[in-house]
Parts: structure tokens; C-alpha cells; sequence
DNA sequence: GGCAGACGATAACATTTGTTATCAAATGCA
DNA sequence: TGCATTTGATAACAAATGTTATCGTCTGCC
């Protein structure tokens, strides 16, 4: 699992097996609540298999905001640094393989790891990239009309489109499932 | 123009005044253009009076989606760091003064500055913070209407309301200026 | 002072999107 | 296998929002 990750740190391996040693490995089913809105997130996870949604609850009715699959990792940022109630509930959408590293490891391992300038900079890229990429899909709700913002996920995420519940895709584009239905039809219907 | 700032910086007074006579002052007009839509952004200005907007061409209608005013710092931020061509315009609204500082020197401040851990934890927490306030802001827009975000907006940031005009607020929230008046109309109806 | 352009309100109409209800198909599970 | 649940399509109607056009006011500027 994290063999993949190895040469991205200039570590010895006695530090690096440290650290990986604190993840745990496990498996969970389908609608599995990792976090639930209203905690303050202790772990992070990282996806081995399966896929994950973040969302929350809107008078009622469940908004979801963000999606991750395999190599990906999660966890209500806000909560997970700042230690705020989580605004947001995560949850699985598939069974799935899950590691999890506690967040006091995990705020030890990153105050080792910071003093080392290379990984400072990857951190403050991923930082950065973090922000543009918010920037991007905040820029497309502005921009773009759901149809539009349908075939953008199509053309740039075919792995939400083709994996996860077209109910959860909706709320994502801000729209209901009835009118992505529409938008799917009309679309079919001038191929 | 920069004392406010001088106790956060753990800097010995000659190092200070080193970087802040980087930068410039310069006053401009209503309606400058500091930054056009596909430059390479070099500068980075820090508002001493006035105010800015950011925005961009959405087939032929300008779209707003960022103000910012007095001691805040403006930059196209994905094109000042990555240098990638901006995907949007940075304008004055007012008449404005302002100081800016060139990318080159703004970089060789960073890699001296970031070395001081204070200061590093400082420079991450406002990129997480900035991470949270696209967050936030991009939450709005998926789970409120167009009037509740009319509503927060008077709330939180009842500056813009004031000093703006009022059809670039439309674009800010979404929503065409007639919409907007709308709005408008039916809080002041309601009362 | 007067003029041009910017700004904002409003009306009428068009389009988009949401809501509720119903049905069909797929899926998970006992 | 069979039943309950989830998922998705569609229709009919309601509500929200966009578009175009018109008008009045304000503002900066010569």
C-alpha cells in the first residue's frame, strides 16, 4: 500500500517504517459513518479500496460536497487541523479497505517531517493545489450551467459518473435528481 | 502603512526595513486594471485605501467572484505563484492607493523567511485558512438561495454592500442584477 | 450647467429548475 | 428464490431565475 508513496521521502528506512507502522488497516461495508457532523476528526484515512463521500445535512436534505477513491486521503480538514466540530458527515459509498493514522501520530510525524525543506515544499504545494482545485469547482458553479457542470465531471472525474449513485451526483452539481435525470435524457436525445 | 504589521514578524529591524522597501507605493484610479486576464502575474499589492475586485469573461458578461479592501493582499494567486497565465482580471473599483511588491523579491523574502518555524506556521495556517474561506464561501452556494446569501453577505461582510456596485454584487452572488433588485425589493417589502 | 455614461428599479415574458407523485428496473439480502 | 430497498426515469405542475426593454436618477467631467 505505501510502497508507492517511498520515493517521494528522503527518509531512512527505520523513520519511514516508523511511521507508516502507525496506520491501520481496515475493512469496512458500504454506508459505513467514518466521522459524523457535529465530531472532532482523530483520524485520517487513506483509501486502499472503495470510495468515500463527504457531505452534510441541508434542512433535511443531505448535500454531498466532495468524493475519493483509491490512494486518496480524507478527513474533515477544518476539524482534523483547527480540532472544530466537523461540519460534515464521511462516509463510505462502497465496501471498502481503509488505513487510518490518529491524529497525535500524525501531528508528531508532520512536526519530524517539516524541518526537512523538500517535504516542507511538497506540503505547502499540496497546500496550494488544495486551494486552486476548491477554486476551480467554486469558479464552474459561478460559470457554468448544470449541464455544463455535468459534462465537465464527465470529461475530468469519469470515475464519480461511472461509480457513484446518480442521487449523490446531483447534489454535488447543486441540482435535484429529477432535473439531472432531465439533463442526462436531453443529452442522450440530441446524440 | 506597515508598522500594524511589524510585531508579528520576530525580524531584527535591519532585515525589516530590508523588505519592506521592496515595495512601492503608487496611486491609481477607479477602474484600473492591475492584472489582465491571461498575464503572468508578477506583483503583489497590499491595499492601503480602496478597493479591488477580481473577475472574469464568461462569454462576454464579466463575472465577479472577489473583493477585497483596505490591508488586505491582492494577487491572482494561482498565476503570482505557479505562473501560469491568470484566468482572471484584477480592477480597481475605487480610487485606490496602493504598495506592490515584484515576484522575484516576494520569493527570495519567502525562502529566507520561511526557514524562521514561527513564521512557516504562520505562512501554512493562513493557506489552510484560505483553503477554509473558499470552503466556506463555495458551501453557500450549494445549500443557500439566492436571497439567504443576499442576507449573509449584508452580515458578514457588509462592507461590500456599501462601497460596491451593486450589479457586480449580482455577479458576486450568482444571480443577474435584475434578480438582485428583486431581492432587494422583497426583503425591503417584507420589513 | 449640461451632457454622456453608469447605475438601479421595474414590468413582461421566456426559460430553467424544483417538487410531488408514480412507476420500472436493479440490487442486496434473508 | 423472493421481498424490501435503492436507484433512476418521467410527467405535471409550481416556483425561481434569466432576458430584454424601458425609464428615472445619479455622477463625473468638460
Amino acid at each position: 500500500m505505501f510502497d508507492q508513496f517511498r520515493d517521494r521521502f528522503p527518509l531512512d528506512d527505520q523513520h519511514w517504517n516508523n511511521y507508516i507502522n502507525c496506520f491501520e488497516r481496515i475493512e469496512v461495508p458500504a454506508k459505513t459513518i467514518l466521522l459524523n457532523e457535529g465530531e472532532i476528526s482523530k483520524k485520517l484515512f487513506i483509501i486502499e479500496k472503495g470510495c468515500i463521500r463527504v457531505w452534510f445535512n441541508n434542512n433535511g436534505k443531505d448535500v454531498t460536497f466532495q468524493f475519493f477513491f483509491e490512494n486518496q486521503s480524507v478527513a474533515s480538514l477544518e476539524s482534523f487541523v483547527k480540532k472544530f466540530p466537523s461540519p460534515v458527515v464521511v462516509e463510505t459509498i462502497e465496501p471498502s479497505v481503509l488505513w487510518w493514522i490518529h491524529k497525535k501520530d500524525m501531528d508528531r510525524i508532520l512536526a519530524e517531517v517539516i524541518e526537512i525543506a523538500q517535504l516542507r515544499d511538497q506540503f505547502i504545494n499540496v497546500l496550494f493545489q488544495r486551494t486552486f482545485d476548491y477554486m476551480k469547482h467554486f469558479f464552474s458553479f459561478i460559470k457554468d450551467s448544470p449541464t455544463q457542470r455535468y459534462l465537465n465531471l464527465m470529461e475530468e472525474k469519469p470515475q464519480i459518473v461511472q461509480r457513484v449513485p446518480q442521487h449523490y451526483i446531483a447534489s454535488y452539481l447543486g441540482v435535484s435528481t429529477v432535473h439531472l435525470s432531465r439533463i442526462k435524457s436531453k443529452l442522450v436525445h440530441k446524440k
